[in-house]
RNA sequence: GGGUAGGUAGCGAAGUGGUUAAACGCAACAGACUGUAAAUCUGUCGACUCUGUCUUCGGAGGUUCGAAUCCUCCCCUACCCA
């Protein structure tokens, strides 16, 4: 195995990295990789609960993806262990919990997401319960008397909900043991994380030093600001865009970024290299060339192009796309409310109603307000619009 | 085990017997505007057989002409004391 020299790998490991504990750790393990010509053994966390990758997930990928590119072992490790569990952070609702089928199902489909990233023939995947699940409660007994309270209460989330009075669950303290205990396991070199993973990272640091095993270093990456332009990306705040995201949806989404992100969005998730100055002497066309460059990773440069056509046809010029999912009806008149539920344009009929009342819905380019309308349908096709981003195309058998 | 404060629509949060389908904020949806699906402004935002009707305020009963609001029991959460 031949690697770059060690200054030359610190400086693309550095880029973006919001902190290296240690740094000087690290050159060190660079050093003695490029001494022996062993590769640093770099891990990475999955969550299978949630199998529905975004640009903020893609921070950390492409950062071990240019651990792989440097000739390191990129492992990923499926967390279906503490999946079966059940994470209940967050809200007070209890999550379900997953079966071992269904972690396994989601982790395939995590590391089938993150292919689009890394490079799936040098990429080692891990199923955690294969250890954790052999731990004993003595185990877990002797591993949690390693940690105290007061420490657990160090993090930044724990504590700020236990200021808050909501509830904490005994078994999200033992989260950072279990993740630690990876760590131990694999006697990996490196772990990578947002930077809301840091006291978790730094557990396994910990547990690694505790069982005489050398301590990883810890990488934390910047969290992605959503389409929002305020919190940190997330699907359940709805302003993530996803990998699995059609391109023309994705194209949009990515043109709806405050501009004040355009920077960033270009740094953390595109090789293309833009100055400040270029983008505030058009951010228009700076913004466009980054949402053709993000499709263009997770779809292809010509569904990209297509996606901007159909964007300009749209929103632009307001028209109605090419291509509209075709509904084929046995009925030949049907009420415009209940076609629209049919169609899913709308939830209920009284929010059917209210998009009609509303002047939104248009049959074949003519506005329809009244709400008792009915909708004849023949052989040839009509165009429903609802909004400005619904179309249908509906016909009789 | 005892005490205290709570559990309200997707979320957060008002409301302590009668125009309360339930203030307000966020999210969402729609309209206007825009380089934009951003920002801003405006409207909507339980359901339905929709100028009316029906079902909601942790759960089950009860009091009352009438309850989210009062009573009883139960379930759940946080904190304090033990």
């Amino acid at each position: 195995m031949h690697f770059p020299s060690v200054q030359e790998q610190l400086d693309l490991i550095e880029r973006n990295t919001i902190e290296i504990l240690s740094r000087q750790e690290l050159e060190a393990k660079l050093q003695k990789s490029l001494k022996t010509s062993q590769p640093l053994k770099v891990k990475l966390g999955a969550d299978p609960s949630r199998p529905d990758l975004h640009l903020g997930h893609a921070v950390v990928l492409r950062k071990l993806r240019e651990f792989q590119d440097l000739g390191h072992e990129a492992i990923l490790i499926i967390g279906d262990f503490t999946a079966m569990i059940g994470d209940p952070s967050g809200k007070s609702k209890t999550r379900p919990q997953l079966t071992a089928e269904e972690a396994r199902e989601n982790g395939k489909s995590y590391f089938e997401q993150a292919s689009k990233i890394l490079d799936p023939k040098k990429t080692t995947i891990c199923y955690n319960a294969e250890w954790l699940g052999k731990m004993s409660f003595a185990d877990v007994i002797r591993l949690s008397s390693h940690y105290t309270v007061a420490r657990m209460l160090e993090r930044d989330d724990f504590e700020r909900r236990y200021r808050a009075q909501e509830p904490i669950s005994i078994h999200e303290f033992l989260y950072p043991l279990a993740q630690g205990m990876d760590s131990v396991h694999l006697k990996n070199d490196i772990e990578l994380g947002g930077t809301d993973q840091k006291f978790n990272l730094l557990v396994g640091r910990d547990l690694q030093r505790e069982h005489g095993i050398a301590p990883q270093v810890c990488i934390t990456m910047p969290l992605l600001v959503g389409t929002d332009g305020k919190e940190k990306m997330s699907k359940s705040l709805g302003n993530a865009i996803s990998f699995n995201d059609p391109p023309e949806e994705m194209y949009g989404r990515v043109l709806s970024i405050p501009d004040s992100l355009i920077k960033e969005y270009y740094s953390v998730n595109t090789a293309i290299a833009i100055t400040p100055a270029q983008i505030e002497g058009d951010p228009r066309t700076a913004k466009r060339a980054l949402a053709i460059d993000i499709v263009r990773q997770y779809h292809s440069l010509e569904a990209a192009t297509k996606a901007e056509e159909h964007f300009d046809q749209v929103f632009v010029q307001k028209k109605a796309p090419e291509n509209i999912e075709l509904f084929e009806f046995e009925e030949h008149s049907l009420p415009l409310i209940d076609l629209l539920v049919t169609l899913g344009a709308a939830a209920s009929k009284s929010e059917a109603r209210r998009m009609i009342q509303q002047n939104s819905v248009m049959v074949d380019e003519q506005k329809i307000t009244e709400i008792t309308a009915t909708i004849d349908l023949n052989s040839e096709p009509k165009i429903i619009r609802a909004g400005k981003r619904k179309f249908f195309k509906v016909v009789a058998k």
